[in-house]
DNA sequence: GACGGATAGTTGAATGCTCAACAAAGACGA
DNA sequence: TCGTCTTTGTTGAGCATTCAACTATCCGTC
């Protein structure tokens, strides 16, 4: 954001009502906070897997997304859903998968348009060797700086943010 | 990760013990959740900024860090910092913001390994446009979801998480 | 049925980011 | 002053993601 003057309020711009509500000094603090914290986060895990199990965080979720579904089992637009990502960064991802040989795709049996994504068994054991490894991550960058109650927090927070994942 | 049968359990590792301390549920949730939010205000920051000022967060964040020091000037280094971006990523943007004449390099003046990052005026010009619509987004996307109280945590939750800013 | 709009998924080009390698300069002890 | 180690920053290759088409199929309506 600009300076403290608030240079941007002063100009007419295609904002509603020609005035912004700026953040104050409270709000700002905690967004740039979280800015930080989830850059971290991300940043920390994204070189973690890739260090240890030669993938990036995004496929690391949509092994993970798979193998606890039936039949180790997704249609593409629920994983894309569940992995919070757009139908074409999926499509992509697995198709890289499949390169790998972590993922297979199969037809849809009654909806001819869709593809079901499938966990291979070379895709479980290259997650179970990953995930260990993964949740110590995870627990260095998170759980281990909180306590009981902030994590309770955390999760209320992060709900009411998300757009309302079950519906 | 695995099924909660924890199939990682079992395999033996690179792990410190052998043993993996697993998120217990409540972990698990607020996890998936601190994902899901940190991921989501992240792409309609980032769309938000690209449709509408031609430019990703990422960008913006540097125009706005910049656009607060003083002389609007910043050595790369400090500006990496602020913005919780690698050196190198920085300097690819850097260059990028270059050529679209919001930002100059200058040398160092004592340091001449150093180089320093301006902000120009076409960049503060560009700046104070894309602000309005960029708080706008941020209030959408968190502010307007959550109660004061919510707000005060998810700064000290952040805080927390994020390796200590200030030194 | 046949048309029109929605839904599912893929593709290729453009862009940003990561990683590793590198260069250039400061810092410091012998 | 030399040599070495550290710090600062840049570069290019490779990869992931976005965006804008595009195809194929389904669904509802006439």
């Amino acid at each position: 954001m600009p300076n403290s003057d608030r240079a941007g309020q002063e100009v007419a711009t295609g904002e509603p009502a020609g005035c912004t509500r700026w953040l104050d000094s409270e709000e700002q603090r905690a967004w740039r906070a979280f800015l930080r914290a989830a850059a971290q986060v991300d940043e920390a895990l994204d070189r973690q897997l890739q260090r240890d199990a030669g993938m990036p965080h995004a496929y690391y979720q949509v092994l993970a997304m798979l193998s606890e579904a039936p039949d180790r089992t997704l249609r593409m637009s629920q994983l894309a859903g569940l992995t919070t990502s757009s139908a074409s960064r999926l499509s992509h991802a697995v198709a890289r998968l499949e390169e790998k040989g972590w993922v297979r795709r199969d037809r849809h049996p009654t909806d001819r348009r869709g593809a079901l994504a499938v966990l291979t068994d070379a895709g479980w054991d290259a997650l179970v060797a990953a995930a260990p490894g993964h949740v110590t991550a995870v627990r260095a960058a998170i759980f281990d700086r909180l306590d009981p109650e902030q994590v309770a927090g955390l999760r209320a927070i992060s709900e009411r943010i998300a757009d309302y994942p079950e519906s």
